[in-house]
DNA sequence: TCATTTGTAACTATACTGGTTACAGTTATG
DNA sequence: CATAACTGTAACCAGTATAGTTACAAATGA
C-alpha cells in the first residue's frame, strides 16, 4: 500500500459529514462508502477532531458531525491536519560528511522541502470543502 | 524505508556531476558521496538519462556528465525525470460505487492531485541546478 | 442494566524502497 | 587482441510504512 492516501481519506470523509449536515453520522456507514474498516475512519476522525474539524459523541447515539460549515473548511487545513507524508523524502542515509558536497545538501533539500510544502498548503487552501462537495454534485467537471 | 528519495538523490547527484564540469565521474565515486550503493546510483542514472539531463558511457573510462550547463536544468526538470511518488495517493481501494459520493470522489481526487503536482513542478522550476550549486557552497543559506 | 458507539492498542498482510549480488555488454589501453 | 574497468539490468533481500482486522475499555442513551 506504501503511498499514504490519508488526505485522500479525509476530504472524501468530510464530504460524507457534509452530506449529513447537522446529524451525527456512524463510522460504519462513513467506512461504507469509502469501503474500508470503521476503526481505519476512526482513526482518521482522531486527527480532523484534534484540528478541530469535527466533533465526535462516544457512546450510544453517538456519531461524528462537522465543526464547521464547509465554506468554513480548505483543504489546505485537511492537508495540515492529516498526516500526509512530505512531498519529497530526504536521503535515508545521511550522505557522507567529509564531501563538501555532502555535508551542505542536506540543508538545502531539508529548506526546499520545506518550501514545497507550503507551497501545496497554499494552493489547497485555495478550494473549499464545500467547492469540493459542488465538484461533486456535478459529477467531477 | 516507504517515502520515497529519490527526487533529493537525483538532485544530489546532478550537483555531484556538475562539480565535475566536462569530466565523467564514475558512479562510484557519486555513491560515496551520497552514501549508497553504486547501483542505486546507475538506476538513478539511468532515469535521467532518458530525460536527457545527462549523458553516460559505457567500457572502461566511461563514467556521466551533465547534459547541459547548471543554468539550464532546473529542480522542476528533475522533479519529472525521477518516480517520486504522487503528492498524496488515492484511495487504496475504490470508494463504494453504489454511494453518490463515493462514485465521484474518486474523479475530483484525481484532477487536484494532477493540479497539486503540476503546482509543485512549477514551483520547482523556479530553482535551476546552478542556484542549489550556489547554496550548497555557501552552506546552506 | 444493556445495547450501541467511539477511542485505542495490538497484530497482520501487503507492498514499496533501497541495498546487494551477479553478470552481460561496452570500451580504453597496454 | 586480451584484459581491466566501466555501465546497464535483472534478481533477490531486508526493513518499514500503510491500512485492514480483532479485541476491548470507556462513554452514553434508552
Amino acid at each position: 500500500m506504501a503511498a499514504n492516501s490519508q488526505f485522500s481519506m479525509a476530504v472524501h470523509v468530510l464530504t460524507m459529514l457534509a452530506s449529513s449536515g447537522e446529524e451525527k453520522m456512524k463510522s460504519d456507514c462513513v467506512a461504507a462508502s469509502v469501503n474500508t474498516n470503521p476503526v481505519v475512519i476512526r482513526r482518521l476522525l482522531g486527527q480532523l477532531n484534534q484540528a478541530n474539524l469535527v466533533i465526535s459523541q462516544t457512546g450510544a447515539a453517538g456519531g461524528t458531525r462537522l465543526a464547521k460549515c464547509p465554506k468554513e473548511i480548505n483543504l489546505g487545513d485537511i492537508y495540515k491536519a492529516v498526516e500526509c507524508g512530505e512531498v519529497f523524502a530526504l536521503h535515508a542515509k545521511s550522505p557522507n560528511q567529509d564531501c563538501p558536497i555532502g555535508k551542505n545538501i542536506e540543508a538545502v533539500l531539508c529548506n526546499l522541502q520545506k518550501e514545497i510544502d507550503n507551497t501545496v498548503g497554499e494552493k489547497l487552501s485555495q478550494y473549499t470543502l464545500q467547492s469540493v462537495i459542488e465538484m461533486v454534485e456535478r459529477g467531477e467537471v
